[in-house]
DNA sequence: TAAATAGTTCAAGAATATTTGAACTATTTT
DNA sequence: AAAATAGTTCAAATATTCTTGAACTATTTA
């Protein structure tokens, strides 16, 4: 399996810089677990189709963690880049 | 005169999430100095008309300070914002 | 084994962001 | 006073990003 992530200042900047994802991030944030992609969808009315695309900008970003079980994937906050580039997160200030 | 600084997470990461953006900021970090636009512009090779704008930018999202002397414009790093949300930066990793 | 479910991929369309050049204001230099 | 310089604004062109639906793979359930 090829390795598809890309710590880039502004690969990772450029993920942060949409507000479904930062949605996204917020939900994985605030749940603290990992969760099915759908479970995200549905939570935050994100189409599949958008959605898919946006986790794999993230993924590429090296700011979640992914796990494909049988028909699903589990997706979680990878804290160790997370933390590395983003203090202070509040959607809104 | 009116406040156009914006704080919001998302237009601090949207600013960030730009090459141009990242080179200017890169810039201004390492001379450590107010500057004029156009000697960013010139070491940077960013024409006047996209420099205009990207300093826009930056100053919305508070991540510079900007101070206009007659015919020039001087601008430094906000390095109160800057510091609070950007930390390990390094435009390449 | 057929139907349902979870997610991906693709191409097209829509929306946003960036660049460009021309025209402009304001200031400084000659 | 004319020319040069620093920067802004605008609208048009271009580039990039995001959304959508259809078709697809793989897995699970009925």
């Amino acid at each position: 399996m090829m390795n598809t992530q890309n710590t880039n200042q502004i690969t990772i900047f450029k993920a942060l810089a949409d507000s479904v994802r930062l949605d996204i991030i917020e939900y994985l944030k605030h749940v603290d677990r990992e969760v099915t992609c759908g479970e995200v969808g549905k939570a935050l009315n994100i189409s599949k189709t958008s959605g898919s695309y946006h986790f794999k900008l993230l993924q590429e970003a090296g700011l979640i963690i992914t796990r494909k079980e049988a028909r699903e994937k589990y997706v979680r906050l990878n804290s160790v880049t997370f933390d590395k580039f983003v203090t202070n997160f509040y959607k809104n200030i």
